[in-house]
RNA sequence: GCCGAAGUGGCGGAACUGGCAGACGCACGCGACUCAAAAUCGCGCGAGGCAACCCCUCAUGUGGGUUCGAUUCCCACCUUCGGCACCA
């Protein structure tokens, strides 16, 4: 009922006036508490690119959401936020408008902390952190060194990705379909000298700890096939003619290796020339090998085309003695393996490919069970089977033939069982100015030589020139790229590169912790209370980027007792996107963005992620739409209303008495229910859409009942029930209410509403009655009445005998307390 | 090509372990209030059928199957989106 006294609503000043007391009570600040359980939760941090769109809206508010309910639960809630604040946008800023990196992303992180503060995410502001501030960035050099000092960080010549438009080398997660993740340029390859961490001896760690995250299936999946483990055989032909010379080659299907037919060799493969050396082939196999080793790897591979030319070469099988001819292909990869593999045209379709093109050989040595044709067929046969044609282990199957014939191998001396992976080694060199240096000198006596740890951070130089034309900033920088030899006091030089900027949201996580620590990287008491993160959300696009990275960061932190447990993140939450007019994914580069501050001036902060939130599932993609969010303005304006017509309803005593009308047991009911409902799907499972619309229901039930029922201590309770669980989705409106209701404190502290069981029972529940599994009529029953007291009830509903007329019942099948379906002949 | 996820009204979506399909909201229609409009409130709203609006039929991408009963489980196919793409 509309009161005429009762204030319309005004979110701006709600909202700026609640704003101000949280930031001046402190209210969102944490502090390690041994008496309350911790709960640590994250959103990945974000990247300073200037404004903040309703896309962005959507994580956060999914956050705070599920923060500010963990705190009404009982939890002591770390909720940070900081800036991934190293990268390429601001380099290019700074070329094409002059501005200063540090400038550019300084502006930008205000005017993006002004948003998130606009929407009222409760970060304890204290934590911030800023990856680009030399306060931050020496703990990054510190732990490079760490890196360096475990020896997992290492330089070397090595053929790597190069994008030509950010003028800077990328790792291989950060090459995608061979282009720049970033920019989308093709990559080149170049061979240059450059860093890289040592992942790759974290594989097996890596891959065994996915089994322990609660993660969604489809990541772990992702970072299983990126790790892409293989279990096989590692062994060598010998060279024909060449005494001692031999070409290694890993294989999973060793029980093929009797139909080896010809071995491929990568053109880079260091046997290649040895092989064509004084024959006829000698010419063509150079003029091969110099024409693919201007194509990278990944642009051989869209070719498809299967190419090669025969070495002029052979090598003898380990087994038969037989000769075997060698190609020098392009489909076989330099960097996998050994670059080598034998060809078995039979049993692998690439082989099969190649072998047709060339006339080569094919003998089929695997078939699908005994007795079965051994020619070969169309498509390569694949599967495991039984072997033929293969001297002493005819008869065998794929997998006790493998044991064998290795067996056979290792003790003629010639191989072992080998485990190899996809994943390559992390470089982290990077090409750029705007990133951490990285710590080391050359020393023209001493070689690299690190910069010794009381000497950190390595400032980045101010004053450098940024232009297209002038290449590398810091290779630019003389005056501070010449400094002493730490170990020999001679002239050296630093290091011009910065690193990737994975490596500093490789640990932000920890830096939260104990932010303004100046004598460590994160305090190990701190960790030991926070650590690990309980919930962690972002986006999927990070699959084997930063989620792999700051694992792999984290088992190395392990082993140097740093931090507590072994994964970084216990669960998380991919949240969707929210799509842009065009249906695209909202950006800056699709030019669809809808901003917060347009939003929030319009429609208030609260309106906003009530919206967002009940637009769809948090997990999966939606449009936005300017209409729905007139439908949260609405039930918040109801809210209101409601609320104030109700005084006092959120002082400390709601002193709800059961009463007994028909009407007033419904009214408890709903109440009841709806905080059973909203407390079991905001927990774990984050159904926070169905959240709003119990809300939205508890609502509608709430209105009706007003000046219907005489059990006012009943409405009271309910709109004091309703305001608490608005609070983690609009806690402006629901602070407001709650200190306008006679609320003690904040709403924010306040414990989360209970429901009480008595309030639950029914005195009649509603039985659905099926006819041959047709939906006939409901019957209202008493709580665990019997199927025949059903039946009873059913066979009067006319609908039912209806249907039952003239038809035998051949069987009966009864739900208790919710159906009954009767079968008839 | 391989792997994974998803297809439900005009729209966003709901339906916990197989048990009332379409909760909640948007849009739309009718009505109340108003000089009028906005706001607000009430009612209606999947499609079709019947004189019968407390009834019936059809309907959750398509086709089959399992079941007393399928949006939910199984098989095949279609479409969309995401990932991987010569890893031996």
């Amino acid at each position: 009922m509309p009161h005429a006294d009762i204030p319309s609503y005004d979110p701006q000043a709600v909202e700026t006036k609640w704003q101000r007391l949280w930031a001046e009570r402190r209210q969102n600040e944490v502090h390690e508490d041994p008496k309350r359980p911790k709960y640590y939760l994250l959103e990945m941090l974000p990247y300073p690119s200037g404004d903040l769109h309703v896309g962005h809206a959507r994580n956060y508010t999914l956050g705070d959401v599920v923060a500010r309910y963990e705190r009404m639960r009982g939890r002591n809630v770390m909720h940070p936020m900081g800036w991934d604040a190293f990268g390429l946008p601001a380099e290019n800023a700074a070329i094409s408008r002059g501005v200063h990196p540090r400038i550019w992303t300084t502006e930008n992180i205000a005017n993006m902390r002004r948003q998130l503060q606009r929407l009222g995410v409760a970060y304890d502001w204290t934590r911030e952190i800023d990856t680009s501030s030399p306060e931050y960035y020496r703990w990054t050099q510190w732990l490079f060194l760490l890196m360096f000092r475990r020896g997992l960080a290492y330089k070397k010549e090595a053929p790597v990705n190069w994008c030509p438009r950010d003028k800077t080398v990328l790792a291989n997660e950060q090459v995608e379909n061979g282009v720049c993740w970033r920019c989308g340029t093709k990559v080149e390859r170049r061979l240059l000298n450059q860093w890289f961490l040592k992942i790759t001896a974290y594989a097996d760690a890596l891959l065994k700890g996915l089994d322990s995250l609660a993660w969604p299936e489809r990541i772990k999946t992702m970072q299983r096939n990126w790790i892409g483990r293989s279990e096989g055989f590692s062994f060598s032909f010998a060279i024909e003619n060449v005494p001692g010379a031999r070409i290694e080659v890993f294989t999973t299907r060793l029980d093929t290796l009797f139909g080896a037919t010809f071995l491929a060799l990568a053109p880079e493969h260091p046997a290649v020339e040895k092989l064509s050396a004084n024959t006829p082939q000698s010419a063509a196999v150079k003029t091969f090998a110099a024409e693919m080793r201007d194509i990278s790897e990944l642009d051989r591979a869209q070719l498809m085309e299967k190419r090669g030319v025969f070495s002029g070469g052979y090598v003898i099988h380990p087994l038969t003695g037989g000769r075997i001819p060698v190609w020098v292909t392009n489909y076989v990869l330099a960097t996998y393996g050994s670059g080598a593999v034998m060809g078995v045209p039979a049993h692998d379709q690439r082989d099969l490919e190649f072998a047709r093109q060339h006339g080569l050989e094919i003998e089929r040595v695997v078939i699908p069970q005994a007795g079965a044709d051994a020619v070969a067929g169309q498509q390569a046969f694949e599967d495991d089977g039984v072997l033929v044609n293969s001297d002493g282990f005819d008869g065998l199957t794929s997998s006790s033939a493998r044991e064998r014939i290795g067996e056979a191998l290792a003790g003629a001396g010639n191989g072992r069982k080998a485990v190899l992976y996809k994943l390559r080694d992390w470089l982290i060199s990077r090409q750029r100015y705007w990133g951490a240096p990285i710590p080391f000198v050359d020393c023209a006596k001493e070689g690299l030589v690190p910069v010794p740890e009381d000497q950190l951070p390595v400032l980045l130089p101010d004053d450098v020139p940024f232009a297209p034309e002038s290449g590398s900033p810091l290779e630019n920088a003389k005056g501070w790229r010449e400094v002493r030899c730490p170990r020999c006091g001679g002239p050296a030089l630093r290091e011009a590169e910065t690193m990737d900027t994975f490596m500093c949201s490789s640990w932000y996580y920890m830096r939260y912790l104990s932010p303004h620590d100046a004598v460590a990287p994160w305090s190990v008491d701190a960790a030991k209370y926070w650590a690990p993160v309980d919930r962690y959300i972002g986006g999927a696009e990070h699959a084997v980027l930063h989620l792999m990275y700051a694992r792999f960061f984290y088992k190395v932190l392990q082993e140097e007792e740093l931090v507590p447990g072994d994964e970084p993140f216990l669960r998380l939450f991919n949240q969707g996107l929210v799509l842009g007019s065009n249906n695209e994914r909202m950006s800056k580069s699709h030019g669809n963005t809808v901003g917060i501050d347009e939003t929030v001036d319009r429609y208030g902060a609260d309106a906003l992620r009530l919206f967002e939130m009940f637009a769809g599932p948090p997990e999966s993609d939606y449009p936005w739409s300017t209409a729905g969010i007139t439908g949260a303005t609405r039930t918040l304006a109801r809210i209101w209303r409601l609320v104030l017509g109700h005084p006092g309803c959120c002082s400390d005593t709601p002193g709800e008495a059961l009463q007994n009308g028909a009407e007033d047991r419904d009214i408890r009911y709903s109440i009841h229910s709806k905080i059973r409902q909203i407390t079991e799907e905001l927990g774990d499972r984050m159904h926070l859409n169905t959240c709003v619309a119990a809300l939205m229901t508890l609502l509608n039930d709430l209105e009706a009942a007003t000046g219907k029922t005489a059990d006012v201590a009943a409405l009271h309770a309910g709109s004091r029930a309703l305001v608490l669980m608005l609070a983690p989705f609009a806690p402006h409106i629901a602070e407001e209410l709650w200190e306008r209701s006679g609320g003690a404190g904040s709403v924010h502290l306040q414990p989360w509403p209970r429901y009480d069981e008595a309030a639950l029972r029914r005195d009649l529940i509603p039985i659905v009655v099926q006819v041959n599994g047709k939906r006939r009529a409901a019957i209202s029953a008493e709580p665990g009445c019997s199927e025949e007291d059903a039946m009873a009830l059913a066979i009067r509903e006319s609908t039912v005998s209806a249907q039952l007329d003239g038809k035998r019942i051949v069987k009966r099948v009864f739900v208790p307390d919710r159906l009954l379906n009767i079968v008839t002949g």
